[in-house]
DNA sequence: CCTTCAGGTTAACGACCGCTAACCTCCCTG
DNA sequence: CAGGGAGGTTAGCGGTCGTTAACCTGAAGG
Protein backbone atom coordinates (compact mmCIF):
# COMPACT_ATOMS: atom_id res chain seq x y z
CA UNK A 1 0.00 0.00 0.00
CA UNK A 2 1.77 3.24 -1.67
CA UNK A 3 2.04 6.08 1.42
CA UNK A 4 -0.07 9.05 -0.16
CA UNK A 5 2.61 12.00 -1.09
CA UNK A 6 -0.38 14.08 -3.00
CA UNK A 7 -2.67 16.82 -0.73
CA UNK A 8 -6.04 15.62 0.86
CA UNK A 9 -9.07 16.67 -1.70
CA UNK A 10 -11.38 19.25 -0.42
CA UNK A 11 -14.08 16.57 0.47
CA UNK A 12 -11.14 14.49 2.37
CA UNK A 13 -10.30 17.40 4.78
CA UNK A 14 -13.83 18.21 5.63
CA UNK A 15 -14.36 14.25 6.66
CA UNK A 16 -11.26 14.79 9.26
CA UNK A 17 -12.29 17.95 10.72
CA UNK A 18 -16.28 16.73 10.42
CA UNK A 19 -14.73 13.24 12.18
CA UNK A 20 -12.75 15.13 14.88
CA UNK A 21 -15.63 17.26 15.55
CA UNK A 22 -18.24 15.04 15.79
CA UNK A 23 -16.39 12.82 18.32
CA UNK A 24 -15.61 16.12 20.60
CA UNK A 25 -19.18 17.13 21.53
CA UNK A 26 -21.27 14.74 18.82
CA UNK A 27 -22.99 14.60 16.34
CA UNK A 28 -26.02 16.99 17.13
CA UNK A 29 -23.95 19.13 19.20
CA UNK A 30 -22.02 20.61 15.70
CA UNK A 31 -23.70 22.68 13.44
CA UNK A 32 -22.49 22.42 9.80
CA UNK A 33 -21.73 26.11 9.77
CA UNK A 34 -18.66 25.11 12.33
CA UNK A 35 -18.11 22.00 10.10
CA UNK A 36 -17.31 24.56 7.10
CA UNK A 37 -15.36 26.91 9.09
CA UNK A 38 -12.93 24.20 9.98
CA UNK A 39 -11.99 23.71 6.67
CA UNK A 40 -11.90 27.65 5.53
CA UNK A 41 -15.76 27.59 4.07
CA UNK A 42 -18.62 28.32 5.16
CA UNK A 43 -21.96 26.45 5.91
CA UNK A 44 -24.10 26.08 2.98
CA UNK A 45 -20.46 25.42 0.89
CA UNK A 46 -20.60 21.82 2.39
CA UNK A 47 -23.44 20.76 -0.06
CA UNK A 48 -21.34 21.24 -3.08
CA UNK A 49 -19.62 18.01 -1.41
CA UNK A 50 -22.19 15.91 0.19
CA UNK A 51 -25.99 15.90 0.20
CA UNK A 52 -26.17 16.54 3.72
CA UNK A 53 -24.91 16.49 7.11
CA UNK A 54 -26.25 12.67 7.88
CA UNK A 55 -24.06 11.98 5.00
CA UNK A 56 -20.74 12.87 6.02
CA UNK A 57 -21.32 11.05 8.94
CA UNK A 58 -22.77 7.90 7.00
CA UNK A 59 -19.39 8.06 4.94
CA UNK A 60 -16.92 8.13 8.26
CA UNK A 61 -18.95 5.18 9.15
CA UNK A 62 -19.47 2.73 6.85
CA UNK A 63 -15.26 4.05 6.35
CA UNK A 64 -14.37 2.72 9.45
CA UNK A 65 -15.93 -0.06 9.29
CA UNK A 66 -14.76 -1.29 6.05
CA UNK A 67 -11.08 -0.23 6.14
CA UNK A 68 -10.87 -2.60 9.61
CA UNK A 69 -12.78 -5.00 7.49
CA UNK A 70 -10.28 -4.49 4.64
CA UNK A 71 -7.11 -4.27 6.37
CA UNK A 72 -8.09 -7.73 8.98
CA UNK A 73 -8.47 -9.68 5.81
CA UNK A 74 -5.48 -8.53 4.16
CA UNK A 75 -4.02 -9.87 7.51
CA UNK A 76 -5.37 -12.92 7.55
CA UNK A 77 -4.85 -13.60 3.85
CA UNK A 78 -0.55 -12.62 4.07
CA UNK A 79 -0.39 -14.83 7.25
CA UNK A 80 -2.08 -17.83 5.35
CA UNK A 81 -1.40 -20.87 6.71
CA UNK A 82 0.61 -19.47 9.26
CA UNK A 83 0.81 -20.12 12.94
CA UNK A 84 -2.94 -19.19 14.42
CA UNK A 85 -1.06 -17.33 17.22
CA UNK A 86 0.64 -15.29 14.87
CA UNK A 87 -2.53 -13.99 13.18
CA UNK A 88 -3.78 -13.21 16.28
CA UNK A 89 -0.71 -10.81 17.08
CA UNK A 90 -1.31 -9.32 13.67
CA UNK A 91 -4.88 -8.14 14.14
CA UNK A 92 -4.60 -7.07 17.30
CA UNK A 93 -1.35 -5.00 15.87
CA UNK A 94 -3.72 -3.47 12.97
CA UNK A 95 -6.31 -2.48 15.49
CA UNK A 96 -4.19 -0.98 18.11
CA UNK A 97 -2.70 1.02 15.12
CA UNK A 98 -6.16 2.42 14.06
CA UNK A 99 -7.22 3.04 17.63
CA UNK A 100 -3.82 4.98 18.19
CA UNK A 101 -3.57 6.49 14.66
CA UNK A 102 -7.47 7.46 14.56
CA UNK A 103 -9.00 8.32 17.78
CA UNK A 104 -11.80 10.52 16.49
CA UNK A 105 -13.25 7.73 14.36
CA UNK A 106 -12.44 4.98 16.75
CA UNK A 107 -14.57 7.12 19.02
CA UNK A 108 -17.53 7.31 16.40
CA UNK A 109 -17.61 4.22 15.71
CA UNK A 110 -19.45 3.27 18.47
CA UNK A 111 -20.65 6.00 19.64
CA UNK A 112 -22.99 7.58 16.66
CA UNK A 113 -24.09 4.52 15.03
CA UNK A 114 -27.50 4.64 15.93
CA UNK A 115 -27.59 8.50 14.02
CA UNK A 116 -27.94 6.96 10.68
CA UNK A 117 -30.37 6.14 8.37
CA UNK A 118 -31.84 2.86 8.30
CA UNK A 119 -29.90 0.79 5.15
CA UNK A 120 -26.79 3.39 6.24
CA UNK A 121 -26.87 1.06 9.98
CA UNK A 122 -27.40 -1.90 8.28
CA UNK A 123 -24.74 -2.25 6.11
CA UNK A 124 -21.87 -0.66 9.31
CA UNK A 125 -23.30 -3.36 11.40
CA UNK A 126 -22.76 -6.04 8.86
CA UNK A 127 -19.36 -5.25 8.08
CA UNK A 128 -18.78 -4.83 12.04
CA UNK A 129 -20.37 -8.67 12.42
CA UNK A 130 -17.89 -9.86 9.88
CA UNK A 131 -15.15 -7.97 11.17
CA UNK A 132 -15.76 -9.61 14.94
CA UNK A 133 -16.68 -13.04 13.38
CA UNK A 134 -13.44 -13.06 12.00
CA UNK A 135 -11.48 -12.28 15.21
CA UNK A 136 -13.54 -15.14 16.58
CA UNK A 137 -12.90 -17.53 14.13
CA UNK A 138 -9.02 -16.85 14.83
CA UNK A 139 -9.21 -16.81 18.40
CA UNK A 140 -11.13 -20.12 18.65
CA UNK A 141 -8.02 -21.79 16.71
CA UNK A 142 -5.75 -20.48 19.62
CA UNK A 143 -7.86 -21.62 22.23
CA UNK A 144 -10.18 -24.36 21.01
CA UNK A 145 -11.68 -25.13 24.32
CA UNK A 146 -13.56 -21.50 24.78
CA UNK A 147 -17.18 -21.48 23.60
CA UNK A 148 -18.25 -19.55 20.68
CA UNK A 149 -20.71 -17.21 22.40
CA UNK A 150 -17.58 -16.39 24.89
CA UNK A 151 -15.22 -16.08 22.54
CA UNK A 152 -17.69 -13.84 20.87
CA UNK A 153 -18.11 -11.44 24.09
CA UNK A 154 -14.54 -11.57 24.58
CA UNK A 155 -14.06 -10.59 21.34
CA UNK A 156 -15.81 -7.42 22.20
CA UNK A 157 -14.60 -6.88 25.15
CA UNK A 158 -10.88 -6.55 23.75
CA UNK A 159 -12.30 -4.33 21.42
CA UNK A 160 -13.25 -2.19 24.24
CA UNK A 161 -9.82 -2.12 26.22
CA UNK A 162 -8.37 -1.74 22.66
CA UNK A 163 -10.86 1.66 21.68
CA UNK A 164 -9.83 2.99 25.26
CA UNK A 165 -6.75 4.80 23.77
CA UNK A 166 -9.50 8.12 23.58
CA UNK A 167 -9.21 7.88 27.28
CA UNK A 168 -5.69 7.67 27.43
CA UNK A 169 -4.81 11.32 27.75
CA UNK A 170 -3.67 13.32 25.06
CA UNK A 171 -0.29 12.36 23.18
CA UNK A 172 2.68 13.67 25.72
CA UNK A 173 0.87 12.68 28.59
CA UNK A 174 1.67 9.07 27.23
CA UNK A 175 4.03 7.12 27.79
CA UNK A 176 5.01 7.44 24.11
CA UNK A 177 3.51 5.42 21.26
CA UNK A 178 5.48 2.20 21.04
CA UNK A 179 5.01 1.73 24.63
CA UNK A 180 1.49 2.36 24.57
CA UNK A 181 0.91 -0.20 21.97
CA UNK A 182 3.07 -3.08 23.58
CA UNK A 183 1.04 -2.18 26.81
CA UNK A 184 -2.12 -2.28 25.01
CA UNK A 185 -1.01 -5.28 23.01
CA UNK A 186 0.10 -7.19 25.80
CA UNK A 187 -3.39 -6.80 27.96
CA UNK A 188 -5.33 -8.09 25.03
CA UNK A 189 -2.90 -10.95 24.81
CA UNK A 190 -3.26 -11.45 28.26
CA UNK A 191 -7.42 -11.25 28.40
CA UNK A 192 -8.10 -13.62 25.76
CA UNK A 193 -5.67 -16.15 27.28
CA UNK A 194 -7.84 -15.92 30.43
CA UNK A 195 -10.68 -15.94 28.35
CA UNK A 196 -9.59 -19.27 26.89
CA UNK A 197 -8.43 -20.82 30.05
CA UNK A 198 -11.19 -22.29 31.04
CA UNK B 1 -27.16 -1.45 52.35
CA UNK B 2 -30.77 -2.09 52.82
CA UNK B 3 -32.41 -3.08 49.48
CA UNK B 4 -35.10 -0.46 48.61
CA UNK B 5 -38.79 -1.92 48.57
CA UNK B 6 -40.71 1.47 48.47
CA UNK B 7 -42.08 2.69 45.14
CA UNK B 8 -39.64 5.20 43.21
CA UNK B 9 -40.66 8.42 43.26
CA UNK B 10 -41.47 10.43 40.32
CA UNK B 11 -38.09 12.37 40.02
CA UNK B 12 -36.34 8.92 39.84
CA UNK B 13 -38.76 7.45 37.44
CA UNK B 14 -37.52 10.55 35.76
CA UNK B 15 -33.94 10.21 35.92
CA UNK B 16 -34.18 6.25 34.82
CA UNK B 17 -36.09 6.67 31.65
CA UNK B 18 -33.75 10.18 31.14
CA UNK B 19 -30.65 7.68 31.53
CA UNK B 20 -31.90 5.22 29.05
CA UNK B 21 -33.51 7.83 26.28
CA UNK B 22 -29.73 9.74 26.23
CA UNK B 23 -27.91 6.43 26.85
CA UNK B 24 -29.55 5.31 23.08
CA UNK B 25 -29.91 8.51 21.29
CA UNK B 26 -27.70 10.44 22.78
CA UNK B 27 -28.39 14.09 24.88
CA UNK B 28 -29.05 16.43 21.78
CA UNK B 29 -31.11 13.71 20.13
CA UNK B 30 -33.93 13.57 23.12
CA UNK B 31 -36.52 15.93 23.34
CA UNK B 32 -37.77 16.96 26.49
CA UNK B 33 -41.29 15.77 25.30
CA UNK B 34 -40.04 12.59 24.93
CA UNK B 35 -38.49 12.18 28.46
CA UNK B 36 -41.82 13.52 29.52
CA UNK B 37 -43.74 10.73 27.66
CA UNK B 38 -41.72 7.90 28.79
CA UNK B 39 -42.94 8.38 32.44
CA UNK B 40 -46.34 9.45 31.48
CA UNK B 41 -46.49 13.07 31.85
CA UNK B 42 -45.92 15.62 29.21
CA UNK B 43 -43.25 18.07 28.31
CA UNK B 44 -43.03 20.95 30.11
CA UNK B 45 -44.08 19.21 33.31
CA UNK B 46 -40.33 18.03 34.22
CA UNK B 47 -39.84 20.95 35.23
CA UNK B 48 -41.62 20.55 38.42
CA UNK B 49 -38.96 18.59 38.87
CA UNK B 50 -35.89 19.82 37.80
CA UNK B 51 -34.42 23.20 36.12
CA UNK B 52 -33.74 21.81 32.88
CA UNK B 53 -32.59 18.98 30.36
CA UNK B 54 -28.94 19.90 31.72
CA UNK B 55 -29.81 19.72 35.27
CA UNK B 56 -31.19 15.89 34.65
CA UNK B 57 -27.62 14.87 32.74
CA UNK B 58 -25.64 16.61 35.34
CA UNK B 59 -27.50 14.59 38.10
CA UNK B 60 -27.22 11.11 36.64
CA UNK B 61 -23.18 12.13 35.65
CA UNK B 62 -22.27 13.29 38.87
CA UNK B 63 -24.65 10.28 40.64
CA UNK B 64 -23.03 7.59 38.74
CA UNK B 65 -19.15 9.04 39.07
CA UNK B 66 -19.93 9.08 43.41
CA UNK B 67 -21.73 5.70 43.21
CA UNK B 68 -18.54 4.19 41.49
CA UNK B 69 -16.31 5.60 43.78
CA UNK B 70 -18.52 5.57 47.37
CA UNK B 71 -18.78 2.06 46.28
CA UNK B 72 -15.09 1.60 45.72
CA UNK B 73 -14.07 3.27 48.84
CA UNK B 74 -16.28 1.12 50.65
CA UNK B 75 -14.76 -2.31 49.51
CA UNK B 76 -11.66 -0.83 50.42
CA UNK B 77 -12.54 0.17 53.71
CA UNK B 78 -14.12 -3.26 54.29
CA UNK B 79 -11.44 -5.16 53.21
CA UNK B 80 -8.79 -3.07 55.16
CA UNK B 81 -5.50 -4.79 55.60
CA UNK B 82 -6.32 -7.81 53.96
CA UNK B 83 -4.50 -8.83 50.26
CA UNK B 84 -4.23 -6.60 48.05
CA UNK B 85 -5.04 -9.28 45.35
CA UNK B 86 -8.64 -9.47 47.28
CA UNK B 87 -9.07 -5.90 47.21
CA UNK B 88 -8.65 -5.86 43.43
CA UNK B 89 -10.86 -8.62 43.30
CA UNK B 90 -13.48 -6.88 44.96
CA UNK B 91 -12.92 -3.85 42.56
CA UNK B 92 -13.25 -6.04 39.74
CA UNK B 93 -15.95 -7.21 41.03
CA UNK B 94 -18.06 -4.17 42.29
CA UNK B 95 -17.54 -2.46 38.52
CA UNK B 96 -18.97 -5.38 36.94
CA UNK B 97 -22.15 -5.32 38.94
CA UNK B 98 -22.71 -1.70 38.06
CA UNK B 99 -21.90 -2.42 34.39
CA UNK B 100 -23.85 -5.38 33.91
CA UNK B 101 -26.56 -3.37 36.14
CA UNK B 102 -26.79 0.07 34.77
CA UNK B 103 -25.69 -0.02 31.07
CA UNK B 104 -27.46 2.74 29.78
CA UNK B 105 -25.80 4.71 32.58
CA UNK B 106 -22.13 2.85 31.95
CA UNK B 107 -22.72 4.26 28.20
CA UNK B 108 -23.52 7.94 29.21
CA UNK B 109 -20.37 7.96 31.35
CA UNK B 110 -17.98 8.13 28.88
CA UNK B 111 -20.33 9.70 26.17
CA UNK B 112 -21.54 12.82 27.27
CA UNK B 113 -19.53 14.04 29.63
CA UNK B 114 -18.74 17.51 27.63
CA UNK B 115 -22.21 18.28 27.38
CA UNK B 116 -22.08 19.00 31.01
CA UNK B 117 -21.67 22.84 32.42
CA UNK B 118 -18.31 24.08 33.42
CA UNK B 119 -18.71 23.30 37.38
CA UNK B 120 -20.20 19.85 36.97
CA UNK B 121 -17.91 18.46 34.25
CA UNK B 122 -15.01 19.25 36.95
CA UNK B 123 -16.84 17.77 39.70
CA UNK B 124 -17.53 14.63 37.38
CA UNK B 125 -13.92 14.62 36.51
CA UNK B 126 -12.84 14.66 40.07
CA UNK B 127 -15.20 12.42 41.02
CA UNK B 128 -13.68 9.98 38.16
CA UNK B 129 -10.24 10.74 38.76
CA UNK B 130 -10.60 10.13 42.78
CA UNK B 131 -12.00 6.49 41.16
CA UNK B 132 -9.22 5.89 38.78
CA UNK B 133 -6.26 6.74 41.30
CA UNK B 134 -8.01 4.39 44.04
CA UNK B 135 -7.66 1.77 41.65
CA UNK B 136 -4.03 2.33 40.88
CA UNK B 137 -2.88 2.48 44.06
CA UNK B 138 -4.52 -1.33 44.32
CA UNK B 139 -3.09 -2.16 41.11
CA UNK B 140 0.50 -1.34 42.08
CA UNK B 141 0.26 -2.91 45.23
CA UNK B 142 0.07 -6.31 43.78
CA UNK B 143 2.18 -5.50 40.59
CA UNK B 144 4.96 -3.82 42.86
CA UNK B 145 6.89 -3.76 39.53
CA UNK B 146 4.36 -1.39 37.09
CA UNK B 147 4.88 2.38 36.56
CA UNK B 148 2.91 4.58 38.05
CA UNK B 149 2.08 5.85 33.98
CA UNK B 150 1.32 2.55 32.71
CA UNK B 151 -0.76 1.43 35.56
CA UNK B 152 -3.47 4.33 34.80
CA UNK B 153 -3.54 3.22 31.33
CA UNK B 154 -3.51 0.14 31.79
CA UNK B 155 -6.64 0.76 34.71
CA UNK B 156 -8.69 3.10 31.69
CA UNK B 157 -8.23 0.08 29.73
CA UNK B 158 -9.71 -2.26 32.19
CA UNK B 159 -12.57 -0.28 32.46
CA UNK B 160 -12.76 0.11 28.30
CA UNK B 161 -12.92 -3.82 28.54
CA UNK B 162 -15.46 -3.81 31.59
CA UNK B 163 -17.30 -1.16 30.32
CA UNK B 164 -17.92 -3.33 26.75
CA UNK B 165 -21.05 -4.77 28.36
CA UNK B 166 -23.75 -2.69 26.10
CA UNK B 167 -21.84 -4.37 22.90
CA UNK B 168 -22.47 -7.73 24.42
CA UNK B 169 -25.83 -8.12 22.45
CA UNK B 170 -29.17 -7.25 25.00
CA UNK B 171 -29.93 -9.65 27.58
CA UNK B 172 -30.77 -13.27 26.44
CA UNK B 173 -28.05 -13.80 23.71
CA UNK B 174 -26.15 -13.50 26.54
CA UNK B 175 -24.91 -16.63 28.31
CA UNK B 176 -26.32 -15.58 31.45
CA UNK B 177 -25.38 -12.97 33.98
CA UNK B 178 -23.23 -14.97 36.15
CA UNK B 179 -21.25 -16.43 33.19
CA UNK B 180 -20.43 -12.85 31.88
CA UNK B 181 -19.14 -11.46 34.85
CA UNK B 182 -17.00 -14.43 35.35
CA UNK B 183 -15.42 -13.68 32.46
CA UNK B 184 -15.11 -10.05 32.60
CA UNK B 185 -13.46 -10.54 35.74
CA UNK B 186 -10.94 -13.76 34.85
CA UNK B 187 -10.15 -11.12 31.67
CA UNK B 188 -9.97 -8.03 33.71
CA UNK B 189 -7.79 -10.22 35.88
CA UNK B 190 -6.00 -11.31 32.71
CA UNK B 191 -4.88 -7.87 31.13
CA UNK B 192 -3.77 -6.65 34.48
CA UNK B 193 -1.36 -9.95 35.25
CA UNK B 194 0.06 -9.26 31.39
CA UNK B 195 0.68 -5.48 31.81
CA UNK B 196 2.03 -6.11 35.23
CA UNK B 197 4.50 -8.66 33.66
CA UNK B 198 7.02 -6.04 32.49
C1' DC C 1 -12.80 35.92 -26.18
C1' DC C 2 -16.69 33.74 -24.87
C1' DT C 3 -18.62 29.94 -22.29
C1' DT C 4 -19.09 26.80 -18.77
C1' DC C 5 -18.80 24.87 -14.53
C1' DA C 6 -16.82 23.79 -10.04
C1' DG C 7 -16.96 25.76 -5.86
C1' DG C 8 -17.92 29.34 -3.34
C1' DT C 9 -21.06 33.34 -1.20
C1' DT C 10 -25.30 35.41 1.61
C1' DA C 11 -30.28 35.48 2.64
C1' DA C 12 -33.91 33.24 4.21
C1' DC C 13 -37.31 29.54 5.12
C1' DG C 14 -39.29 26.04 7.96
C1' DA C 15 -38.98 22.84 11.49
C1' DC C 16 -37.78 21.72 15.92
C1' DC C 17 -36.82 22.35 20.63
C1' DG C 18 -36.01 24.16 25.35
C1' DC C 19 -38.35 26.82 28.29
C1' DT C 20 -41.88 30.09 30.30
C1' DA C 21 -46.58 31.72 31.18
C1' DA C 22 -50.95 31.04 32.50
C1' DC C 23 -54.19 28.16 34.13
C1' DC C 24 -56.34 23.99 36.31
C1' DT C 25 -57.11 20.37 39.90
C1' DC C 26 -56.55 17.61 43.49
C1' DC C 27 -55.19 16.65 48.35
C1' DC C 28 -53.57 17.90 52.65
C1' DT C 29 -53.95 20.74 56.61
C1' DG C 30 -55.21 24.36 60.18
C1' DC D 1 -64.36 24.09 55.00
C1' DA D 2 -61.39 27.49 53.32
C1' DG D 3 -56.91 27.79 51.12
C1' DG D 4 -52.58 26.77 49.46
C1' DG D 5 -49.07 24.22 47.47
C1' DA D 6 -47.63 20.18 44.62
C1' DG D 7 -47.93 18.61 40.23
C1' DG D 8 -50.09 18.63 36.24
C1' DT D 9 -52.01 20.88 31.54
C1' DT D 10 -51.79 23.64 26.86
C1' DA D 11 -50.25 27.67 24.16
C1' DG D 12 -46.69 30.00 22.52
C1' DC D 13 -42.18 32.53 22.29
C1' DG D 14 -37.39 32.77 20.81
C1' DG D 15 -33.48 30.81 19.20
C1' DT D 16 -31.00 27.36 16.64
C1' DC D 17 -30.12 24.52 12.83
C1' DG D 18 -30.32 21.93 8.36
C1' DT D 19 -31.30 22.92 3.99
C1' DT D 20 -32.47 25.50 -0.30
C1' DA D 21 -32.40 29.45 -3.49
C1' DA D 22 -30.20 32.78 -5.93
C1' DC D 23 -26.21 34.82 -7.11
C1' DC D 24 -21.05 35.41 -7.85
C1' DT D 25 -16.27 34.32 -9.55
C1' DG D 26 -12.13 32.57 -11.39
C1' DA D 27 -9.97 29.31 -14.22
C1' DA D 28 -9.97 25.96 -17.95
C1' DG D 29 -11.11 24.85 -22.94
C1' DG D 30 -12.51 25.44 -27.56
Amino acid sequence: MATRTDAPTRREQILKEAARLFAERGFHGVGVDEIGAAVGISGPGLYRHFAGKDAMLAELLVGISGQLLTGAKRRLAEADGGPADAVLDSLIEGHIDFALDDRPLITLHDRELDRLRDSDRKLVRQLQRQYVELWVEVLREVYPGIAEPAARSAVHSVFGLLNSTPHLGRPGSLPGRGATAELLHRMARGAFAAAGAE
